[in-house]
DNA sequence: GTCTATATAATGATAGAC
DNA sequence: GTCTATCATTATATAGAC
């Protein structure tokens, strides 16, 4: 049990990683097996399908998001503040987004084609962030409603600009939505 | 070369219609073949390869926007009006949007994590988007530099939305941050 | 539990008859 | 120009030795 939760994460980070740098479809479990150093047969004693890990590997995100998440509410207990800090990345973080994107944003793109229910489990990580982002704007005094819009027009914007950065290769267009969202988030 | 150019036509368009709904890297030769109603042997005889369909569909969809944006162009004489235009979709439009997302956007998405040729074209349709939003708001007495800045944030907020329809598979949360963005574009 | 070898199916691509 | 048949490769998945 010790040893198997050992391959098996090590299979499931492999996995997350490709599914990011590469996409799910394209990825392939000799890939996957590669990278963890495990032997490809052996894939199936920890999983049972291609579709098993694309499901572990969601919740493994979903994990790593609430960790993160709850790491911001540690950094400051003023909301805005909190907001701020999920915007800024460090140099690497922003090399990794004009490389590969948004981890959560084409995780969701990519399965949200394909429906059913590993679509919704992905979906879940992103409404994660979504709901976080609308309690801040509520601990700022607005309205659940209002916050909620506010949230959803916050992370639709931060997936924008992602997707651009990622397209043009340019972190310019990411630092500077980012600016942008920032003075948004202060005249608020 | 009257018929060849039926047949290459019809392959281009069910690429470009699996590849929206399906994904480029999900969707093979014998799919297209078949939506075209092209045997799948007589694909080789139109197209090198199937990143040469790729490429096919690629110009494609940039002669798609381009004209689009050119009929946006003749329906109103007024910037603002023509940015709201491109906003508003049709119902069947927003189906489509929730189900399979934004062509141009998934292509972006898809494409830009394989780097090369294939990504900086799809990148180009992305761009000629971008440009044309920039005039609008040139043409609104914005300086090319805000101009360029406005631009980025619209189709970066545009394609977020986007992205969350397609993710929550919820049409509200494109049609909501629309009207946002409507009333944004008026304040300016 | 671990790994090699392999079955099975699908995919991109080709050969060659018509 | 058109199409059938098929090759070569790769992918998921399994069998079974150790």
């Amino acid at each position: 049990m010790a040893r198997r939760n050992d391959k098996r994460t090590r299979l499931i980070e492999a996995a997350k990683t490709l599914f990011h740098q590469k996409g799910v479809n394209v990825t392939t479990l000799a890939n996957i097996a590669s990278l963890a150093d495990v032997p490809l047969g052996n894939v199936y004693y920890y999983f049972q399908s291609k579709e098993s890990i694309i499901v572990a590997v969601i919740e493994q995100c979903r994990k790593t998001v609430r960790e993160s998440l709850q790491l911001l509410e540690g950094k400051s207990t003023d909301p805005k503040q909190r907001l701020l800090h999920l915007l800024s990345c460090a140099p690497e973080e922003l090399e990794v987004l004009i490389a590969y994107g948004d981890n959560v944003g084409g995780l969701c793109h990519e399965l949200s084609k394909e429906g059913g229910d590993v679509s919704q489990s992905a979906s879940l990580i992103m409404k994660e962030i979504i709901d976080w982002c609308a309690g801040q704007f509520e601990r700022m005094g607005k309205s659940s409603e209002i916050a909620a819009e506010l949230a959803l027009s916050f992370i639709s914007n931060l997936q924008g600009s992602r997707l651009l950065g990622l397209t043009f290769k340019n972190p310019e267009y990411i630092t500077r939505q980012n600016q942008y969202l920032a003075q948004w988030i202060q005249s608020l």
